[in-house]
DNA sequence: TATTGTTATACTCTATAACTATA
DNA sequence: TATAGTTATAGAGTATAACAATA
């Protein structure tokens, strides 16, 4: 009705407008986060592998007869955590358990043919997604964003 | 048994030695979001209140009588999620939805004082939070970790 | 005693689908 | 028809607690 400068006439504040939110780091991490698993799952769609469990997979390859403590501490989880994990990819054997020889008290992790098959698979898609993130930034910003991000985590 | 040197003696590689993985971009987005959620949750412990809801107190605060949809928008949520948000809010009397006089389909949210309350507290906290991570970094590298993360979730 | 794995349980976030009311 | 909200349901990640086996 009146002015449209008036407070009441709630002044066309843009979408993107987050009341100050918008300077909140572990705002935007969130957010990033978010939209990376979102496009993650689409790429991943057909293959139905989530981050965690590519990254595990992506684990054992490298370091075959890695325990499950061991593969927590390095991905950051919780023992009962890494077990939930496992437990998914086991049941759908891409991923097997012995018990290790040198400490009873162990799992030795080991991918099954059929996880080494999972695992190539997804690291084409990983390619394609990662393309699909670094495609907004030079090589040395992809280079800065990495080693802020691992001073966060590490 | 043999020379340390040879490849069955298993190399000693390093604690964060992570395959490969340490040099994807989405692999350090999980891995810092986890960092942050988790100093967010230990934070937040007294308050009682999640990293989603902390956002959504404050847009309501900052966007008095915005809608559902509205709120979901700005803070990339489906419809859905952003029902459990809001019935969480509500059912602890910290926000409250009225039907638009404008739109009946939509809702209009408000802060209660009880939630206006949490939100101050929850201010005190975010700072506290805010600085745990900003001093990791100088304030340019800051404002450009920002910068680069709003790229990927805008 | 400490560590590792295991099971049970619970909560949050996220999303899909189907339905109702309103535009 | 499209939009907004609602409900039901489900899967994934995270975590705590308690227990067994092993070191």
């Amino acid at each position: 009705m009146g002015a449209p400068a008036l407070t009441d006439d709630k002044a066309p504040r843009p979408p993107g407008d987050l009341g100050g939110l918008e300077g909140i780091i572990g705002f935007h991490i969130r957010l990033a986060h978010g939209a990376v698993y979102r496009h993650f799952t689409e790429t991943f769609a057909d293959l139905d592998l989530t981050q965690k469990q590519v990254s595990a997979l992506w684990l054992v390859s490298e370091f075959p007869g890695i325990s499950q403590i061991e593969l927590g501490r390095r991905l950051r989880m919780d023992r009962a955590t890494t077990m939930t994990i496992v437990n998914r990819l086991q049941a759908r054997a891409f991923m097997r358990r012995e018990r290790s020889t040198s400490d009873a008290r162990k799992q030795a992790l080991y991918l099954t043919d059929g996880g080494v098959e999972a695992l190539a698979k997804a690291r084409r898609c990983i390619a394609q997604h990662e393309a699909w993130l670094k495609a907004r930034f030079t090589a040395g910003e992809a280079e800065k964003l990495v080693e802020m991000l691992a001073r966060i985590h590490e």
